[in-house]
RNA sequence: GGGCCUCUAGCUCAAUGGUAGAGCAGUUGACUCUUAAUCAAUUGGUUCAGGGUUCGAUCCCCUGGGGGCCCA
């Protein structure tokens, strides 16, 4: 109760001082009446401490007993959900990071000071410390029965609807610590990625991968069919590039011989955002000597199912209403073969870009005309096969022109020893018998600098130390990429990977 | 890049071109076992922005912005 007029709420609003830097709403300005208040009486809102004995998780292991030994327990947390206050006594709810409990206060127990200010001067979303002892409600909810409470950390702030909470996805990714506060699927996404990539890691280190670290500022970006993010530094002043793989790092450490190599990093793609694309995504890449496209497919299915397993407890997985099995082994589809299969046309006859397109035409098939045989055949296999690629498949048998750090196959000139992993329609990565002959490398770079020269912009580029290392000598090697946010989505049933990235990309927001 | 949808109170949503509303939250009061507590009263609006049409625009038109979905 604010005065004894009941009608202070315009003169509080004149009154309370505001932070300069931005406009409050009523709700906003309410809740700084409050704090002020606490504060004139002499509580601290925002004490540096707290002295919690107990997780809430921890209390309710072993509740039963708790209350048999009359167990004082301090907990701490955030005030969620409706207060609701019935004269005397009043319920509520406190959650940490471990789990929620019911606190009981009666202000016969609490004592009249903290009760009233309880009900005047704290709010949903409070941080508060509760002293007390434990009981079941007469419908067995366990309670803490309050006898000391503390406010820890005041919230100005305002809850969302307490029914439907916060829907709107725009105001979910810009405030995505409120979305983290009330939709508790976000912290088990998060908890999720977090053991995805904690189980990847112990595959690796068990097979005797070295994890390394290689640059994101680069002098020349390659490793991937991409555009990249430019930026300077000053004191050089020279351009840099951020990473878009680390590709071509990772395999100079297998020529210095590491043997096996793996890096977790971050790559930035200067592309589109959509469902499965953010230009900042994670990539575990690894390289392992010795061993070739064969040996990593066999570790793909080897690595996927124990990650299934280790995470989900099956490696059968619900994606979007649809049952997606990770268990060995798994379909292999044949690029031309997958393509003639589904429309009849056989890309290593038709091997030109000509050729291709005048039986596309023959044909009416429906397909956007593209400006090389290889990116044509991409979109073949993109429109007409990969959509129907559900279940994980092995690709394979991908032109050398879309592939140019990949060896070829010994039996073909146009085919390359490499496969990507598809699941529910999704590129989730990309691997292949890595191309150790220097002066072949040279020659698909200059093949890729003539495609950039003819305007795509994606081509990739020459990088003469690269071939320099090659020069030393690298073994044969087989290498892979795991796009690591899809792989979260298909493990937590994510729709879009915006679900799976905690700040994902968002324009500006509009100047108010 | 194109098409469609969307933007209204803190949140979730209404509103034939004619006084901008509801629920929740909040505020005030009642209430010592509540569970979306209940009962009574009540505050709260740059309808994304800027133009236009109109006697009158949340609504119709144009331009721009944010977000979503689909396509590329």
């Amino acid at each position: 109760m604010y005065t004894e007029d009941g009608n202070s709420l315009a003169r509080l609003k004149a009154a309370v001082p505001l932070p300069y830097f931005m406009e409050l709403n009523e709700l906003q300005r309410q809740r700084l009446a409050k704090l002020e208040r606490l504060r004139a009486q002499g509580v601290e809102p925002f004490p540096p401490r707290s002295t919690r004995t107990h997780t809430v998780a921890s209390v309710l292991d072993g509740f039963d007993q708790r209350i048999e030994r009359g167990d004082t327990v301090t907990v701490a947390g955030r005030l969620v959900g409706a207060r609701r206050v019935m004269g005397k006594l009043a319920f509520a709810h406190l959650e940490d990071e471990s789990a929620k409990i019911q606190l009981w206060l009666s202000k016969n127990d609490l004592g009249a000071e903290w009760f009233d200010r309880f009900r005047d001067d704290l709010d949903t979303f409070d941080i508060v410390q509760a002293t007390g002892t434990l009981r079941l409600t007469k419908t067995g909810e366990p309670s803490l029965f309050v006898t000391e409470l503390v406010l820890l950390a005041k919230s100005l702030n305002p809850p969302p609807e307490k029914w439907h909470g916060l829907q709107d996805s725009e105001a979910r990714h810009r405030e995505r610590y409120l979305d983290l506060i009330v939709n508790p699927g976000v912290r088990d996404t998060l908890r999720a990625r977090a053991k995805i990539t904690a189980e990847l890691r112990r595959f690796l280190d068990a097979r005797g991968f070295v994890e390394v670290e290689t640059p994101t500022l680069q002098p020349l970006y390659g490793g991937a069919t991409a555009r990249p993010f430019v930026t300077h530094h000053n004191q050089l002043d020279q351009d840099l590039y951020l990473r878009i793989a680390s590709e071509l790092y990772l395999k100079r450490l297998i020529v210095g011989g590491m043997g096996r190599v793996y890096e977790i990093s971050k790559n930035f793609r200067n592309e589109g955002v959509d469902r499965t694309h953010n230009p900042e995504f994670t990539m575990m890449e690894c390289y392992q000597a010795y061993a070739d496209y064969n040996d990593v497919m066999q570790m793909v299915e080897e690595m996927l199912r124990t990650i299934a397993q280790n995470v989900l407890g099956s490696t059968t997985v619900s994606f979007q209403g649809t049952a997606i099995d990770f268990a060995p082994a798994w379909q292999r589809v044949s690029i031309p073969e997958a393509i003639l299969e589904t429309i009849g046309v056989d890309i290593l006859v038709f091997d030109t870009l000509e050729a291709l397109q005048a039986e596309i035409r023959a044909r009416s098939i429906e397909i956007d005309l593209k400006p090389s045989w290889g990116k044509q055949v991409d979109e073949l296999f993109s429109e007409y096969v990969q959509p129907r690629l559900i279940q994980p498949t092995f690709v394979i048998d991908h032109p050398v022109a879309l592939s140019p750090l990949a060896k070829r196959r010994p039996d073909s000139m146009v085919l390359t020893e490499r496969f990507e992993p598809f699941v529910a329609g999704m590129e989730i990565g990309n691997a292949f018998t890595e191309l150790n002959d220097p002066l072949d490398q040279e020659q698909r770079f200059l093949d890729q600098g003539r495609d950039y020269a003819a305007g795509d912009d994606e081509a990739q580029q020459m990088d003469a130390d690269f071939i320099n290392a090659l020069m030393y000598g690298m073994p044969p090697t087989g290498g892979l990429g795991i796009g690591i946010d899809r792989l979260v989505m298909l493990l937590t049933g994510s729709r879009s990977i915006r679900d799976v990235i905690l700040f994902p990309l968002l324009r500006l927001e509009a100047p108010q």
